[in-house]
DNA sequence: TTGTATAGTTATCCTTGCCTAACTATATTA
DNA sequence: TAATATAGTTAGGCAAGGATAACTATACAA
């Protein structure tokens, strides 16, 4: 896991590594057919996108195989899939966003957040739960706080 | 401003009108080089970029002239650049976050957000500074929080 | 074991967004 | 007002990421 062809990778290889890592857990192996299906693409984009990271040497592959992390590979699908999870609990569990909404928005935001960042967020949902348990629910006042700012817009504009 | 040619502009596009909102204010005109400039970009793309926008009926251009917005074209200009606040003022002010930091990552991340989203961090914003002028500084305390934990990992590692 | 359905690949093309190089318009100043 | 610097445009090209259509492998059932 030395020296990697390091390179950054681009969002649309990222979102492919962390289908083929979630399919992966999911049905024990990552076929070409449930990486198109996951990620809305052609067969025939996977096919494309799987020649690149098998180049890249982040899976192994070989054409009519399937598809399995290389060490390299695991590490970057399980830094994106963690990006992943510490966004959605923060829109979930401390801003009450709706999951689906949530999902969604972690899907684009998870590219776009650097580790720093998400870093961060990690900590504080965590401070916000720690705090939650000593009896303080920040996440339940915030929800009234907002519903609350809403009645208000609505009197406003009535 | 009733029936825009609809179809949602790309991050990019988004970013071109941002960066025309942002110097009309502090130039009191967008200027090709300016824009240029300000994305990083050649004035070759910018001249492009124009093009689109002006076809789209978001700003008023013509060759050698300067841009301005229209209507609708200050209406999506004005929501991305109050997206990018709202993202901002969250990372700096709740997280603690850098600016230079925050202000890249607003960049990219006012494109991947949704309004409902946006809106709710926005409201999340205030509630903590609702609390704070009632003397509980979250993002203080939160501060002290992620700087403890900091600790408790370098003492693991030891 | 053979035929057929399905999965996967290849070839080709499109769009977006950027670039460089070369050209043209504008503006400045001597 | 003519020369020159600068701003802006055009032409042409490239890479990424996607699509469709047509072909090939594989797997499974008769």
């Amino acid at each position: 896991m030395v020296s990697e062809q390091a390179k950054k990778l681009s969002a649309s290889m990222e979102d492919y590594l962390e289908a083929i890592y979630n399919l992966s857990i999911q049905n024990r192996v990552a076929r070409s057919k449930d990486i198109a299906e996951a990620l809305g693409v052609s067969r025939a984009s996977v096919t494309g996108a799987l020649r690149i990271l098998t180049k890249k040497e982040l899976i192994n592959y070989r054409p009519y195989g399937f598809a399995t992390l290389t060490g390299s590979g695991r590490a970057v699908a399980s830094a994106v899939v963690e990006k992943h999870n510490v966004i959605m609990s923060f829109f979930v569990d401390v801003l009450g966003v709706d999951k689906k909404v949530a999902q969604q928005a972690a899907c684009k935001a998870e590219h776009a957040l650097g580790i720093g960042i998400v870093n961060k967020l990690l900590c504080f949902t965590k401070y916000i739960e720690a705090r939650r348990r000593q009896g303080d629910d920040t996440a339940d006042k915030f929800k009234e706080f907002c519903d609350d700012s809403k009645k208000r817009n609505i009197i406003i504009d009535s």
